[in-house]
DNA sequence: CCGATATATATAGATTATCTATATATAAAT
DNA sequence: ATTTATATATAGATAATCTATATATATCGG
């Protein structure tokens, strides 16, 4: 992966969210659609994203519904219910949280503390 | 912990290198500073910390010294080392790029691939 | 036509970074 | 004197990723 595996860890379920707040989507298309809006730096790995999918769906944050494009191929489609999306704006408010206090540590130089 | 501890995961080890960059510290100073320069987002735990310091000073990353400043009282500095001003830079630039794309991911909306 | 690659979902087991809990010891505060 | 803060340390639990493997269909190149 592109991006250190432990960075990604914890924002995975927001982003998969996220992209849901847009459109149903199946498994397989949220891999490629992460992977290609975040210019390959989040290429989510299957072994991961199913299980989560079943775990937001065990917790009602999303549902899911069986389409039948092409006669046998079956895709599993998601969407996000309202539960889900008071989920998504919890973790987006924490994400704002977390990477402004990271810069800021970054950005502070010995006495950046002085100005709080 | 006021952050999502899966969220801070991965991005410690570059916190702690940062701390050092700007002076010479101990364990214990580093979680309060840590937590200052934060606004209090990051409460790094001891039990996360210490084995972490063990693991830089392994791979070279930073050095140790005692320093008993009241009598008694131990205190181990860490300083940062040539190498690990090498892994900082790396961590982050890693960070930049994770940072940049979770970002750009939760502010696109259905069509945002196509500027690109 | 056939083999390789891509699409699509699923689960088991390994890895890793955090956490909690516990231990030890001195200093400061009430 | 007892509690709380300072200071470091380690063992074991938890959680979120990963790799590896399995199954099945679709597409592409030779």
């Amino acid at each position: 992966m592109a991006a250190d595996k432990t960075l990604l860890s914890g924002s995975t379920t927001m982003l998969i969210l996220k992209l849901l707040e847009d459109k149903d989507m199946y498994g397989y298309q949220m891999i490629e659609e992460l992977s290609k809006k975040s210019n390959d730096t989040f290429n989510l790995k299957a072994g991961t994203l199913y299980p989560l999918l079943h775990s937001l769906e065990q917790q009602g944050m999303v549902i899911s519904y069986d389409d039948n494009v092409d006669s046998a191929r079956i895709r599993k489609y998601y969407s996000i219910t309202k539960k889900g999306r008071g989920l998504l704006a919890d973790k987006k408010a924490e994400w704002q949280t977390y990477f402004t206090a990271v810069n800021r540590v970054l950005k502070g130089g010995a006495n950046l503390a002085a100005s709080y």
